[in-house]
DNA sequence: GTTAACCTTGACGTAGAGGTAAATTATCGA
DNA sequence: TCGATAATTTACCTCTACGTCAAGGTTAAC
């Protein structure tokens, strides 16, 4: 694993993956890469000789965002995938060595990614809000137990001073 | 709509409502409503004596917190089933006319439901976090959009100025 | 040069979350 | 009292997001 055979043409810094142990890392399965691949939500990688797939640093991350994005959020894979592709747009543009792009068209696209960011932005804000909302109530609901739990704890204290059979000692709630 | 034939014994403050009309306010489906019911979401409503489902606005409530729980932050519905399911023990717990349930019982229930409660919180505050991360980058991204575009409209004036047939007006990104 | 470990592309299966249709029954307004 | 809506249950269909074989081809190590 150390020493290569011959020296490949790539960056010792960028050691491509093999399904396997992007599978590992990453934890989901090697189906589940295959699948985001199929559905568009990882491009298609470079691959060995012999066909298997060659993952980058670069995949891995985006595997990372890909689980955030569904686990966390909920969005489903085509969301995600409209988001991913928002970021290709900037990656596109990064990459912009095609001159015959006008400008105005770069702009154009740009323009695009802008709104699509900026709707993202607003989506996430949106689920904080709420998030912060049942937070509070959660916190409420807390509270209450509490304080319920106090009065029952004080409820046993008397009720093993002077047990009745039946247990009539009122918890207000 | 407005005068019922004859006054139920129902209070009027609680007017009941038929399944179509929970659908059209909850805007979910009837379908959706008998699935969640099914499903233990929601508690089998009462009926009236033609079997038709009479919901209350505590059923509302209680449908307008699944869509939140599912679209907003992504549970499935096994999970809402356990938060739903945390509730009804308070409600118990508040509805305790049975003095039979002896107050360490109850004490049992009650640490349970605190459990679960301190459990979902953990995991909003763990999604609020991520949450968090995600918008700052988006906020990054979009002044770096910003800064590219305030560089292309640089562009385009200098090449209203002097048309060049390949425009190979460079734009840092 | 063989073999174990790894990878490939299908193809089918499945759980979750409902949609849709059919046949029947209830309710309500005129 | 009678239709026109609106609900009921039962049953099958769909779509997503993968899981799970199956039948091979590749790589690398020995």
């Amino acid at each position: 694993m150390g020493s290569k055979s011959h020296p490949a043409p790539i960056a010792p810094d960028d050691p491509y993956l093999q399904i396997g142990e992007v599978a590992e890392r990453t934890e989901v399965t090697q189906r589940t890469l295959r699948f985001y691949e199929e559905k568009g939500l990882l491009k298609p990688p470079t691959r060995m000789e012999g066909g298997f797939r060659l993952y980058s640093e670069a995949d891995i991350q985006r595997v990372e965002q890909i689980k955030q994005l569904k686990q966390l959020l909920g969005f489903t894979l085509a969301e995600i995938k409209e988001m991913v592709d928002a970021e290709e747009v900037k990656m596109q543009l990064r990459a912009e060595y095609r001159p015959e792009a006008a400008l105005s068209q770069k702009k154009d696209q740009l323009l695009r990614a802008i709104a699509v960011t900026e709707q993202q932005s607003a989506v996430i804000r949106q689920k904080v809000g709420a998030l912060a909302e049942m937070q509070s109530k959660l916190d409420e609901r807390l509270a209450t137990f509490q304080s319920w739990l106090e009065q029952i704890d004080e409820g046993l204290k008397a009720e093993s001073k002077a047990p009745a059979k039946t247990a009539k000692t009122k918890v207000k709630v």
